[in-house]
DNA sequence: TAGATTGTTAATCGATTAACAATC
DNA sequence: TAGATTGTTAATCGATTAACAATC
């Protein structure tokens, strides 16, 4: 069950795509599947999904495969996805309006617990289902629900400060949609430059053959 | 001037963290810089910056480093940012609506001419600038103005036969936020997994040090 | 049993780092 | 000249792939 090595980077960052790939066989009500068939699809050597998924201290069985349930609930238990997160959301603009709307943060992990924004004429408007909530009520929310991951969806002049403020009040996740870095102590930080991937095409798209 | 070796994926993978560092480096007023500055900047090691930057055909000068808006414009030359490509976006809803007014299109290679959607009732409204155009307009629009990109902001279940289409009609470049992967031949695409990196961020906080 | 497929070790490959001569 | 820093080659490191015994 524990994992055999430590997971090197990339094998983590793959983690999602075996679990799209998973559900998808699940929901098409396919019980097994093999390192060859899921190399196939994913563009990977079925060797290399075998490294993958033992080092996740997830198991097949000689001669027939992997069990796709029982390996779509081991990647959940890696990732963490049983155990969900509190999240806060911060910056209830219209960045923050989707983001609280379009992402599942339950089938990812997380539960959203309070929206917060600075704006006097959003307050009480509701979002995803939750009062979007000043921000001067964000200290004595922290300390009654303890919030462990936050979303930030604020202009990049703001958003390093109020990072710092987060995480000394025990936040240890930030989400960061910025558009700036930010750099804390104590807590795991994922900044999403969405623009990134534009700048990626666009090279992809000089450099096409 | 030109590349000397084939640029390494994750080499090409850094271009937009170097760009974004070089503004910053150049909006403060600095002309110069080194390989161990930039190195100390990204975290990366000097040798590392400069084995990227020799092999994007970025030089710089024994002794002195590099000159900051040089280097900043040979990037942009790379990625391509000085040729930008005209993109339509596909899907006005509430993350196309997102996505035309917060990206930066113009500072990352592409110019948005046309936005369109199947909705009767959006027809008309205005997103970034640009009239929403109703779908069946798509193709007359195509033949008359070639768009060179698609920006894909669809339900997942009609991502992949709109691809297709827009690959038809002389697309060569796909930006999609479907929330599903897609497969086409003779165009880059580029897909963008918000969730992925929601689940990274579970995983590093359930093994957190 | 024969065929299929895993789990793991060894071999390969590529990317990162170190080292250093060239030179501003 | 002396100090700094590049560009590039060689060494190292880690990740991917191949191979194959184990076994369902």
């Amino acid at each position: 069950m524990a994992q055999k090595h430590e997971a090197s980077d990339s094998a983590v960052r793959r983690l999602p795509r075996y679990y799209r790939l998973l559900q998808e066989l699940e929901r098409n009500g396919q019980n097994h599947t093999s390192s060859r068939e899921l190399g196939k699809r994913l563009d990977m050597t079925p060797s290399q999904i075998r490294q993958d998924l033992s080092c996740f201290g997830c198991h097949g069985q000689q001669g027939c495969g992997y069990a796709v349930t029982e390996l779509r609930e081991n990647i959940e238990r890696v990732m963490g996805l049983e155990q969900p997160l509190s999240a806060i959301l911060i910056g209830a603009g219209s960045l923050g309006k989707v983001v609280s709307e379009n992402v599942h943060f339950e089938q990812r992990g997380f539960r959203l617990i309070g929206i917060f924004d600075i704006k006097p004429e959003l307050i009480g408007k509701t979002l995803a289902g939750l009062a979007i909530t000043p921000m001067h009520h964000l200290e004595s929310f922290c300390a009654a629900h303890h919030p462990a991951a936050a979303v930030l969806c604020l202009p990049k002049e703001s958003a390093q400060a109020e990072a710092e403020k987060l995480v000394a009040l025990g936040v240890r996740g930030i989400w960061n949609f910025s558009h700036c870095d930010i750099v804390v102590e104590q807590a795991e930080v994922v900044t999403v430059h969405l623009d990134d991937s534009l700048m990626t095409l666009s090279y992809k798209m000089h450099n096409q053959t």
